[in-house]
DNA sequence: TTTT
DNA sequence: TTTT
């Protein structure tokens, strides 16, 4: 069977601190949400809209660079499409995200403390993660 | 505010023939659904796994190749992320799609008609279509 | 014939101010050059490598982008790969460049005053541009 | 240093059967170059024009699909923009090339024999390779 | 140097 | 010819 082309580059901004979790044969999994802002044009006028997307990193990229994913962070992110699916009362629902393969962390926003008593400190900066194997590549369930 | 990059690109089959609608103002939005293939490793052996994703061409682009756009025909796509929010229930839902820019017919598959009747015929094929205006561009309600 | 999938994306800083030129039907034309740089492994350890692109903006864009576009500016670029071709000591030669369609300006770098006196003043910031029409869609000698 | 994002798409057919070298410690190399069409107006009607631009494929991915590397055949190409540099007649030169990570072969064309007596036999057909480990995970000369 |  |  084919291995389509399947390739997504958004740049956007952390609306909060990512989320870390591990699944049971300790891979990690980090989670966030990214909004992306398009400037359309409603007739005469300029107007702005903003959409968001999931975002999932997996594996070693997401340990090391889960500290600098904070709130209003700017970040550039490549990776695929991936359509999740499960059942829920009796339906399968389904739900588009993009699991990144490569995360470059920009200039702008995110970068003092954001609230909540989230330190992140005492690492020097980096700038990008190139993303290890998915979660395909281990013998895990991945409580999505 | 910011335009923030956002570019998808897919290539994957028409999962049905693609449905084709106007608004009001005469604008044309054609909507299909694209299976997208992944060869994934489960442990030491490979498995394949599907993908769908939602597709929407606007404008004269639409027209012009709506009818090539039937059950299998492979395509390339290359547009940007959308997400879809609407009330139900009292709930806002919400759903990523792409709408596409560019379309490129590949050679594979959906050439003989795609039964239920949908003749297409007598037209000398065609290769791609650049997208036009995106709906924004229009003074219109448009009915997702 | 066809229109085949052709598109780029790359995040980068300007090797130095793009440099703007007009073509004698009044159309701009910006060009620029972007460090991109990458991570890689040399067996055991990581280095890293730069690569240089050349990219051109055309028309209303790159006259609205172009006092932001300064040495050492961040910049997301999404565009197609354009291979220009001229003749030089009868031998045909040619070179890779990008044509911009969507340009976004990123938080860091270049925004102090480049030297050289290009003083770029007394504008509020803004932070991307989509491209207006392409050299083809003008009847004008576009001199590369 | 950063790791910038660096993503190439296109679509295209190859000029003639892709080439494969070795390097010392046995990693492949397989160079192709491919024609990308371009649909653009002039004034008031459409002309079409060609760029060509070269592909490399390196390690086990070239080795696989090399055999399907023929000339006319149709493939879509994930990658990035790569600037070789080298010193000839005391000038350093410097051309543009894309590495390809992703390759899908696609329906049409360069299915028959291509002449020259490349066989191309026995093989089943497939359809995709991820590309593996790049030049830079090999310690070796790598003759460009 | 060029593909359909 | 090169950016941080």
């Amino acid at each position: 069977m084919a291995n389509d082309i399947n390739s997504v580059i958004l740049v956007g901004r952390l609306t909060r601190d990512a989320e870390m979790r591990y699944t049971n044969s300790g891979m990690a999994i980090c989670k966030f949400s990214v909004a992306v802002n398009r400037r359309k044009r409603s007739g005469d006028q300029w107007t702005d809209e903003v959409n968001f997307f999931d975002i999932t990193l997996f594996g070693k990229s997401a340990e090391g660079v889960h500290q600098y994913l904070v709130k209003g962070k700017q970040v550039a992110i490549q990776g695929e499409l991936r359509q999740n699916r499960w059942e829920q009362d009796g339906q399968t629902r389904s739900k588009v995200e993009i699991v990144a393969q490569n995360l470059e962390l920009l200039g702008g926003g995110g970068s003092s403390p954001s609230g909540g008593g989230s330190v992140r400190q005492g690492t020097k900066p980096f700038e990008q993660y190139n993303s290890g194997p998915g979660p395909e590549d281990f013998d895990d369930d991945i409580p999505f």
